[in-house]
RNA sequence: GGUCGUUUAGCUCAGCUGGGAGAGCAUCUGCCUUACAAGCAGGGGGUCAUAGGUUCGAACCCUAUAACGACCACCA
C-alpha cells in the first residue's frame, strides 16, 4: 500500500501529478487521424484579473468535460489563453504612471505601449498559474493572447475583409463617452444609477403670442443652450394648438420650433420636452426625424463651449449653477423640483457618461445578425439551457450597428490610413506606400484602436491559426463543440462570435453553448471587490485541495442557476475525498497476494448475490453518468457518483466484503478483492473529471490490477446495455432493509450485537430468493439460525422473543415479490394499454365519429392515443 | 415598460418527458465496531408560494395572483 499511507492530505500530491500530467503531455492532443476531435477554448480571461470564484467555475466545467471525452477516446483540445482588455489594462497602467507622477500624453504612444506590455508580462501569466492549481487540463503550449501577432494578423483580416465587404463605415453618432477614460464606451459597459437630482421647470415664450409660453421639464438645464425645438406628443390636447408655432429659448434669444412626435410622454413633468440633439440620444434621433440643426454646448474637453462668452471653459456643474441662476433672474424659471432619476455611469470608473456625438467605426449588424440567430433557430448551434437563447434572439432582432473605435492605445489599431492629400480612406493590413487614389506618399493611420470584443470575437477560430486555414489545428478542431460561458457575456460575446463566425468561416464556430451562473456569497450577494466578499479560490485550494474545490462548485447544482457560495460543501467534500482514501487503504491492506488477484479467472456464475448487486449498481451508475455528463447534467453526474460510493459501495459493499476478506477461505478472498477493487476502479474512473487529483493518485495504486494505465488517460467505463442481476440487486435491497430492521429492534431491546439472533422468515411463498438470502444474513452475523417458516395463522409476523442469550425474531418479507407474478403483473397491464390504444385507434378511424363529433373530442381522442402510445413505449 | 427566472425540510439546493417527496448541512438518540470520530447506526422535521383548472393521478402541465431576482429598453 505504501504511498496510501496517513491521512488524506491533497497537499502532498496535487501539484505533484500535476507537474508530472503536464511533463508528460497528457494535455496535449495526440492528432491521432483515427480518433474523433473534441474541442473547447477557455474564455479568455482578462490579463489585470486574478483568478476567482466564476472563473473556478467556468474552468471546472471545462475541465471536467474535457477529462470525460478524454477517457471517452475523443483526441482532445482545450486552447487556453488571454484577453488584453483594452480599458481595464490601459486604466491600470495610466494609475501605474499616475503613481510615478507620469502621464500617457507626456510618455507617447510608443513608450505607453511599452509599459503596457511591460505590465502584462509581468501579471499576464498569474492567472494560469492559478488554473494548473485547480487542474485544469488545458493545452498551454497552445496558449493564445488576444494581442500576439497570429491575433492581430486575424484582427486586421477581420477588419480589411468587413470594410471591403461595405460591412464596416465610418459614421457620425451619438455614442456614450466616458469623459474620464476619454474614450467611448458600448451600451453594455453603461450602467445605471439613481441619483438625487432635481427637475427644473423653465418657461419658454410662445413667438408672437404676448403672455403665452410653454414649460418644459429638464433635468440638465445645462444643455439648453443647444436646444434646437421643443416637442409635445401629436394627441395631447393641451398643446394641439401650439404645434407648430414657435417660442423663443431663453438666454439665447433665439427661436425654435414647437414640434409633435409620439417618443413624448404626455404624463412625464408639464408633457413638453426641450430637443437638445447633441446630448441626449433620444433627443437625437428627434432630431434626424425632424431635420434639426445639432448644436454642441461643450467643447471636446467637456467644458462650456463659446455659446455664451460668460460661461466658456466652465465644467457641467458650474454652468448648470449659473444658467439657473440666469434663469431665475430672467423670470423664466418656473419651478425647481426634487427628483431621483437614473444616471448612466461608467462600469470602470463610475464617471457619469456624457451622451457625445462623434465620429467613429461602426459595423453594419443587420444581416450578421439575422444570420446568427437564424442559425440556432435551425438548431445548428444550440444553447444549454435552452431558455438563454431567449435572451441571445432578443438581442440580436433588436440590434444597433456596433460601434468598434475606442479612443485608447492599448488595442488593435485601426488599419485605416487618412492621405494627407486627397483624404481617401486607405484600408490595409500594413501602412501603404502611397495613396491608392492620388498617389501621394503622405499617409496618417486612424489614432483609434477596436474594441476588445472584436478580437475576442474571433477566438474560436483566430487562436487555431485563422486565415490560415489550411494548417492541421484548424482542420481538425474547427468548428469546436462546446463553448462554456456565464449568461452575462451572451450579448456581447457569443452573439458576436456567432455572427463573426458565420462570416468568416460558413458555419456556427461551437455546437453548444453551455451557460451556467454566477456564484454569490452565502447571502446570494454579486461577490465583488467593494464589497470584500470574494472568496480566492487559491486560498480554498491551500486549505481543503483542489478536488474538493471542484466538487463544492458543482454538486448540487443545474445548468444556468447561480450557485451560491457554501463554506459548508467544501467540508462535505473534503470528507468524501477522505472517505475514498480510507476505503483505498482499506481494500490494499486487506489483499491477497498480487498474482492471485490478476490471474483469478473471472466466473459470473460463482459470485455472491452481494457481488451481483454492486455489480448491477455500479452498471446502472455508469450508464447514468455517461448520460448526465453528455446532457451536461454535471451536478447531478456528480451526485450519482457521489452517492454510489459513499452508500453503497462503502456504506454496505464493504461491510459485507468483510467476512469473507477475513476468512481462511482464501479463494473466496481473492474473489471478493477482485470485485472490490474492479468496483472501485470503475467509480474511480466516473469520478475522475470531477476531483482529477485523488483519483489518479489511487489509481496508481491499483492499475496493475486493472489496465496499467494513468487514470487520465485510461478509458472510460463501457456502457452496458442490459444489466445482467436485476433479480440480485432487487433482494438485495430488501435484505438491507431487514437487516436494518434487525439493528433497529436490536437496539430498542438493548441486545448487544454479539448476541446471536434467530431469524424466521414469515412469508407463505417459498421462493429461491429466501435460499440465497440465507447465506447472506448468515454471513453477515445476523442470523445463528436462518428458518424459513410458512404464514400459520396465528403466528405474529412481526414477534419478537427472548431466549436463552440472544433474540428470535419473525420477519415479515412483504418486499420479497414473486417475479413470475410480478412479471404476469406486467402483461396484464400491458394488455390492457394496447387495448386502450386499439379503441382508440378504432374512433379515429370511424368516419361518423371525424364528421359528427366537435373538434375538442376529437382532439381529446388524439392526446389520449398518443398518452397511451408513450406508456406502452416507457413500459418496454 | 418588455422578456426570463426563482419560490420544495431550520439553512443551501436536487427532483430529467406527470405515478416513491429527496440530498448535504444543522438538530436529536445510540456507538471510539481492527478503512475512516474528517467516522458508524438510527430518529424527528415539508399543505412542494397562493387560488383555480386539465388528468384515473400534479412539486412537475395550463390560467391567474403574490414575493424575490436577472436581463433588455427607458427615465426629458
Amino acid at each position: 500500500m505504501g504511498n496510501l499511507d496517513g491521512k488524506y492530505n491533497p497537499k502532498e500530491f496535487e501539484k505533484e501529478l500535476y507537474k508530472e500530467w503536464e511533463e508528460k503531455g497528457y494535455f496535449k492532443p495526440s492528432m491521432d487521424k483515427d480518433k474523433e476531435s473534441y474541442c473547447i477554448m477557455m474564455p479568455p480571461p482578462n490579463i489585470t484579473g486574478k483568478l476567482h470564484l466564476g472563473h473556478a467555475l467556468d474552468d471546472t466545467i471545462q475541465d471536467v468535460l474535457i477529462r470525460f471525452k478524454r477517457m471517452q477516446g475523443y483526441d482532445c483540445l482545450w486552447l487556453p489563453g488571454s484577453d488584453h482588455s483594452a480599458i481595464s489594462t490601459e486604466m491600470k497602467v495610466v494609475q501605474k504612471l499616475k503613481d510615478e507622477g507620469k502621464s500617457k500624453e507626456e510618455l507617447g504612444r510608443e513608450k505607453f505601449l511599452e509599459e503596457c506590455w511591460e505590465w502584462t508580462r509581468k501579471y499576464g501569466g498569474i492567472i494560469q498559474e492559478q488554473q494548473r492549481r485547480i487542474g485544469c487540463s488545458a493545452d498551454w503550449d497552445r496558449k493564445r493572447f488576444t494581442l500576439d501577432e497570429g491575433m492581430s494578423n486575424a484582427v486586421l483580416e477581420q477588419f480589411v475583409k468587413l470594410y471591403n465587404k461595405g460591412l464596416i463605415y465610418k459614421g457620425t453618432r451619438m455614442v456614450n463617452y466616458c469623459p474620464s477614460c476619454k474614450t467611448t464606451i458600448s451600451d453594455a459597459e453603461v450602467e445605471y444609477k439613481e441619483e438625487a437630482s432635481h427637475l427644473w421647470h423653465i418657461r419658454y415664450n410662445i413667438v408672437g403670442e404676448e403672455g403665452k409660453y410653454v414649460e418644459v421639464a429638464t433635468t440638465r438645464p445645462e444643455t439648453m443652450l443647444g436646444d434646437t425645438a421643443v416637442a409635445v406628443h401629436p394627441d395631447d390636447e393641451r398643446y394641439k394648438s401650439i404645434v407648430g408655432k414657435k417660442c423663443v429659448l431663453p438666454i439665447m434669444n433665439k427661436e425654435i420650433p414647437i414640434i409633435a412626435d409620439e417618443f413624448v410622454e404626455k404624463e412625464f413633468g408639464t408633457g413638453c420636452v426641450k430637443i437638445t440633439p447633441a446630448h441626449d440620444m433620444n433627443d437625437y434621433q428627434a432630431g434626424l426625424r425632424h431635420n434639426l440643426e445639432i448644436i454642441e454646448v461643450f467643447d471636446e474637453n467637456n467644458k462650456m463651449g463659446d455659446l455664451v462668452p460668460e460661461l466658456k471653459g466652465m465644467d457641467l456643474i458650474e454652468a448648470r449653477k449659473e444658467i439657473v441662476k440666469k434663469l431665475e433672474e430672467l423670470g423664466n424659471l418656473v419651478e425647481t423640483e426634487d427628483y431621483v432619476h437614473n444616471v448612466a455611469k461608467c462600469e470602470r470608473c463610475k464617471s457619469t457618461i456624457e451622451p457625445k456625438i462623434s465620429m467613429q467605426w461602426f459595423i453594419k449588424m443587420k444581416d450578421l445578425a439575422k444570420r446568427a440567430a437564424d442559425s440556432v433557430r435551425n438548431d445548428e448551434a444550440k444553447f444549454v439551457p435552452k431558455r438563454y437563447e431567449k435572451q441571445y434572439f432578443n438581442w440580436l432582432d433588436n440590434i444597433q450597428d456596433w460601434c468598434i473605435s475606442r479612443q485608447l492605445w492599448w488595442g488593435h489599431r485601426i488599419p485605416v490610413y487618412y492621405c494627407d492629400k486627397c483624404k481617401h480612406i486607405n484600408v490595409s493590413k500594413t501602412k501603404p506606400e502611397k495613396c491608392e487614389k492620388c498617389g501621394d506618399t503622405n499617409l496618417h493611420q486612424d489614432e483609434d484602436t477596436l474594441d476588445t470584443w472584436f478580437s475576442s470575437a474571433l477566438w474560436p477560430f483566430s487562436t487555431l491559426g485563422w486565415p490560415n486555414t489550411e494548417n492541421e489545428d484548424y482542420k481538425r478542431f474547427y468548428p469546436t463543440s462546446v463553448l462554456v460561458t456565464g449568461f452575462d457575456i451572451i450579448t456581447f460575446w457569443v452573439s458576436r462570435m456567432m455572427t463573426q463566425g458565420l462570416e468568416f468561416t460558413g458555419v456556427p464556430p461551437f455546437k453548444d453553448v453551455l451557460i451556467h451562473g454566477i456564484i454569490r456569497d452565502s447571502q446570494g450577494r454579486k461577490m465583488s471587490k467593494t464589497l470584500g466578499n470574494g472568496v480566492d479560490p487559491l486560498e480554498v485550494v491551500e486549505q481543503y485541495g483542489a478536488d474538493s474545490l471542484r466538487f463544492s462548485v458543482l454538486s448540487g447544482t443545474t445548468m444556468g442557476n447561480d450557485i451560491k457560495y457554501m463554506p459548508e460543501k467544501l467540508e462535505q467534500a473534503s470528507n468524501f475525498a477522505n472517505k475514498i482514501w480510507n476505503a483505498a487503504k482499506f481494500i490494499m491492506m486487506n489483499l491477497p497476494k498480487e498474482d492471485d488477484i490478476k490471474n483469478y479467472k473471472y466466473n459470473e456464475n460463482s459470485l455472491e448475490i452481494e457481488d451481483k448487486w454492486i455489480i448491477n449498481k455500479l452498471e446502472k451508475l455508469i450508464v447514468d453518468v455517461t448520460k448526465n455528463l453528455d446532457n451536461y447534467d454535471l451536478g447531478i453526474a456528480l451526485d450519482n457518483i457521489y452517492s454510489f460510493i459513499r452508500d453503497e459501495f462503502c456504506d454496505w459493499y464493504i461491510e459485507m466484503s468483510k467476512t469473507r476478506l477475513y476468512s481462511e477461505n482464501y479463494e473466496e478472498k481473492v474473489k471478493v478483492s477482485y470485485v472490490l477493487i474492479k468496483v472501485f476502479a470503475k467509480s474511480l474512473k466516473l469520478l475522475h473529471p470531477f476531483m482529477p487529483f485523488i483519483t489518479s493518485k489511487i489509481y496508481k495504486e491499483i492499475s496493475m490490477y486493472i489496465d496499467n494505465k494513468e487514470l487520465m488517460i485510461s478509458d472510460w467505463p463501457e456502457c452496458k446495455k442490459e444489466f445482467k442481476f436485476e433479480e440480485e440487486e432487487h433482494l438485495i435491497e430488501i435484505l438491507k432493509e431487514i437487516i436494518v430492521e434487525i439493528r433497529n429492534i436490536r437496539a430498542k431491546m438493548n441486545v448487544h450485537p454479539s448476541k446471536k439472533v434467530k431469524l424466521i422468515f414469515v412469508t407463505d411463498k417459498y421462493t429461491k430468493q429466501i435460499e440465497a438470502s440465507k447465506n447472506f444474513i448468515m454471513k453477515l452475523g445476523f442470523g445463528s439460525d436462518l428458518v424459513i417458516q410458512a404464514n400459520k395463522s396465528g403466528i405474529d409476523s412481526n414477534a419478537v422473543n427472548i431466549i436463552g442469550d440472544g433474540i428470535e425474531l419473525y420477519m415479515p418479507l412483504e418486499g420479497l415479490v414473486d417475479l413470475e407474478e410480478e412479471a404476469k403483473r406486467k402483461q396484464e397491464e400491458k394488455k390492457k394499454i394496447e387495448f386502450e390504444i386499439a379503441r382508440a385507434e378504432k374512433m379515429l378511424s370511424n368516419s361518423g365519429f371525424i364528421n359528427k363529433a366537435p373538434q375538442t373530442k376529437i382532439d381529446e381522442e388524439k392526446a389520449k392515443l398518443a398518452k397511451y402510445k408513450e406508456m406502452l413505449e416507457k413500459f418496454e
